[in-house]
RNA sequence: GACCCUUUCAUCUAGUGGCCAAGGAUAUUACGUUUUCAACGUAAAAACAGAGGUUCAAAUCCUUUAGGGGUCGCCA
């Protein structure tokens, strides 16, 4: 039997990061195996759901690089199968109505509380014959069974059960008779073929439900598989102030979605000492049971580390046309190869990458302060202007960065000074900073005239 | 409160009774390289949550305490 697993979001809100984790770890279980990797919308709940927070989830999916098989699947269309089953376990007495209010629910809850136990429902209609109360709706509970245990293996947990006594009567369909989260999960799932079911650990409880549900239909249960949560740095619950949760978001901070699948897939799973996986590494060697039982802590230096390493991994020509999303149009330049090759390695995300070369590709408005204090300073006037005019006398071409060295070389040779005696304050009139790429290449993409124009203008400015 | 899951350097992790006086990676520090900043290279520092057991031998098995997380809906 081919593998098939599924991503089911509801659509409350983008897509969070430890959403994707997960959604990776199924997508890879998929590949992995040649099956299928399902997309499930669970917008049951139609006063949360909006249609933004769908299309941001797809859309997530769109960058990652991350593609479903099939249509994607929406619970709101599919009512009426899910009622089809509600009457069915009616009709077979696998269901009842119920017509306890809330109110008095929730003085039960309140009841079992005070005594300290865990909170259920007492099962009072399951086997009601009775006249219903006036004026009740009802809603429909399923028969869990009442003793014995509900267990299943869990490919990352282990072995898990729960006394079936802890598992109650559950509601399957709310008085206005919408099914509700546990009782259509486990119908799609099982009509969506699924073999393995890769989630959040979060619904290690739901589970003992569904395979009420899946016992009471006749379906074969799947493989379940837990995965530990993600925390932030302090161990604690990751939210919005942690930094970025919003998978989005990184795309606008100029990560690489290779780097973020590689960071994520790291998080809670690990093949011996490997740190870098290409997708394709990630497939092979990808096995949801190697999953980690305890959750991790959220770190950005190994994300911002890995995101550096693809970047200087990138081709030239992909990365230029990343970097028109970051107000960089280089894709026609003449000089893209050495302008990239001079900075890639100094950017650690596009929006450093594109700093650096902004830093290059426009005359510098002011130089900075400390910098000026440090590098035009003593007779670095007289040697830029000497440098000036060997640059405008220099009879072989200066193409390529080392042409541009050699005259830095003859420079230093004919002066008798060192390399910073020169290079800080060429730094400062090309760049208008202390840091940055190597003058050899700057100056060959920027050319002799413009050279020449940004060393001009820097001298006018030392007094 | 009840029930469940979890616990190796700051962080991600390797580790399935002897190969572990615990390995890798990131971050940190130092040095080297460099005209600068990075990158790169070399090195340093850094952990088995605590306590009891079992065993010739325990990070690994058992008990227990503590920390962290989760679940207890006519939400998903």
């Amino acid at each position: 039997m081919s593998t098939v697993t599924r991503f089911a979001p509801s659509p409350t809100g983008y897509l969070h990061i430890g959403g994707l984790r997960t959604a990776l770890f199924s997508w890879l279980t998929a590949k992995h195996n040649n099956g299928k990797f399902l997309l499930r919308i669970e917008d049951t709940d139609m006063a949360r759901n909006s249609e933004e927070a769908k299309d941001a989830i797809l859309k997530a999916f769109e960058w990652v690089g991350m593609s479903h098989d099939g249509e994607v699947v929406y619970q709101s269309k599919r009512f009426d199968l899910y009622k089809t089953y509600i009457d069915q376990l009616l009709e077979e007495g696998k269901a009842y109505k119920c017509y306890m209010s809330k109110e008095e629910l929730a003085a039960l809850r309140e009841e079992q509380m005070a005594k300290k136990e865990r909170t259920r429902y007492d099962g009072r209609y399951r086997d009601f014959t009775g006249t219903p109360p006036e004026g009740i709706a009802p809603v429909i509970r399923i028969k869990a069974p009442q003793e014995g245990r509900i267990s299943f293996v869990d490919g990352v947990k282990g072995e898990f059960s729960v006394d079936a006594k802890e598992v109650d009567d559950f509601v399957i369909a709310r008085a206005d008779g919408s099914p509700t989260y546990n009782f259509v999960v486990a119908i799609d799932d099982a009509l969506m073929g699924l073999t393995d079911v890769i989630r959040g650990d979060d619904h290690l409880y739901n589970t003992p439900k569904q395979i009420v549900v899946y016992n009471a239909l006749g379906f074969k249960i799947p493989n379940f598989y837990h995965v530990a949560m993600i925390n932030n740095e302090q161990g604690k619950k990751l939210s919005k102030r942690d930094g970025a949760t919003d998978v989005m978001e990184y795309k606008t901070m100029g990560y690489l979605p290779e780097a973020l699948l590689n960071f994520l897939v790291r998080l809670g799973w690990s093949h011996g000492d490997q740190e870098i996986f290409s997708l394709e590494e990630m497939i092979n060697l990808f096995d949801p049971n190697d999953i980690n039982k305890s959750s991790s802590n959220y770190n950005l230096d190994k994300l911002l580390w890995l995101n550096a390493h693809y970047i200087k991994n990138t081709s030239n020509e992909k990365l230029a046309e990343m970097l028109k999303d970051f107000g960089v149009d280089i894709a026609g330049h003449d000089k893209l190869e050495m302008l990239l090759d001079a900075t890639k390695e100094r950017g650690k995300t596009l929006v450093e990458l594109s700093n650096q070369i902004n830093l290059i590709l426009h005359a510098p408005k002011a130089y900075d302060e400390k910098a000026v204090k440090k590098a035009f300073k003593g007779d670095a006037k007289a040697i830029l202007t000497d440098f000036i005019a060997m640059l405008q006398t220099w009879e072989k071409p200066l193409h390529l960065p080392s042409d541009c060295h050699a005259v830095m070389e003859k420079l230093v040779a004919d002066k008798e000074i060192g390399f910073g005696k020169i290079g800080m304050p060429l730094r400062v009139s090309l760049l208008g900073s202390m840091t940055g790429a190597g003058m050899d290449e700057v100056m060959a993409i920027l050319g002799v005239d413009e050279t020449i124009t940004r060393i001009e203008r820097a001298v006018t400015t030392i007094e």
